[in-house]
DNA sequence: TGTACATCAGTGAACGCGCGTTCACTGATGTAC
DNA sequence: TGTACATCAGTGAACGCGCGTTCACTGATGTAC
């Protein structure tokens, strides 16, 4: 039946998955073709269609890869208070910004692909995924007002990062990544509500 | 000298700029081509080039000049607290989240212009602009921290847009705009910092 | 174990298409007298 | 005021290019005996 075996094409499939989920949070959905992307992958451009009906299709399945990343990392972080502190460190860290292609998907693309009928579903399940994580993960103040908290945690840190990468001025940059970080840093009330 | 009269030529600009300006928000720089830009100011392709060097310089030209529209609105609010609670709400309204065309452009369009790096240094002068005019605007519990505070701010009021505009279902998305909303709508300290 | 065969993922030329940009031409406009 | 001319923004065919996708073919793989 199956004459090739299945964990080789299983691993082609997973190799393209992975540089394109790398590229597209790199170059943008538009600025990544899938003759540059099999080029990444080191195939030819003609076998992508072995493995994906489309382009679009595999967008969807990509913010579904980068999904299952992104909640992976949340639980890497240590269920405290100093470990909420340090995952918004790290999201909004040099490093983060300066190496989109292994940071969250939100701040890259989410507007591409809010312009993507198609990709919206695997979108909403990415942000709903991203916040339910948040929440069950860490501690918050007020169980009943977690949810909420952790929705505007995601606001703060997908804004920051947007404004930060967009930003020429490497003064500016930082300054919008320190603010973030600080809102939620300390245990200080003066952080926050804004008037 | 001038053959043609001025003014009609810079009517032509002026509509060219705005019909950009509104087509980059709501289909993003690369869903807009030159052929459809000027069919939607009623002219034909050719004559683009009479107006602008190229595509890059006519994106750069939106940014600054959207810049001024969202410096205008903010300043087009009361400048006390409750002026900036109505800004946020209308900033995170349904119809901007609908309209992007008539929208803020970083929600729109800061990833896809962090990498096109001619349109950069545009996009810091209305990131620092947005900030700079929320600073000087709108009234601040502490002085000291009122830049720090509208950077804040500047962050929600992006993620929360370009997440609203995201995500396929209809109450996470009112939600998420709502939450943010409400962040800066009451004098309650308990909005805010989250741990 | 060795040989002939069937399978099918991978290859790369080719497709139609839309893009940004160019350019020879047009024709409405303002100027000269 | 009327006529001949010069200007130049606007027009639309054409350019080379890269895109997503298709498809006839190849050749390494597993199977049959």
């Amino acid at each position: 039946m199956v004459r090739y075996p299945a964990a080789k094409t299983a691993e082609k499939h997973e190799r393209i998955l992975r540089e394109a989920s790398r590229l597209f949070r790199e170059r943008g959905l538009s600025g990544v073709s899938v003759g540059a992307l099999m080029k990444a992958a080191d195939l030819t451009h003609g076998s992508f269609y072995n493995h994906f009906d489309s382009k679009q299709s595999l967008i969807a399945e990509c913010i579904a890869h980068v999904c299952a990343l992104a909640v992976r990392q949340v639980e890497a972080a240590e269920p405290t208070a100093a470990g909420k502190r340090g995952f918004v460190s790290e999201y909004l860290s040099l490093a983060a910004r300066d190496d989109p292609g292994r940071a969250c998907l939100m701040p890259s693309l989410a507007p591409e692909i809010a312009r993507e009928p198609i990709a919206r579903s695997a979108m909403t399940r990415y942000v709903r995924s991203f916040i339910d994580k948040l929440v069950s993960h860490f501690p918050w103040p007020a169980a009943a007002d977690a949810r909420c908290d952790a929705i505007r945690m995601t606001a703060s840190l997908v804004g920051a990062l947007v404004l930060a990468r967009a930003v020429d001025d490497e003064a500016l940059s930082e300054e919008i990544l320190q603010e973030v970080i600080g809102q939620f840093a300390g245990a200080s009330q003066r952080d926050g509500a804004s008037d």
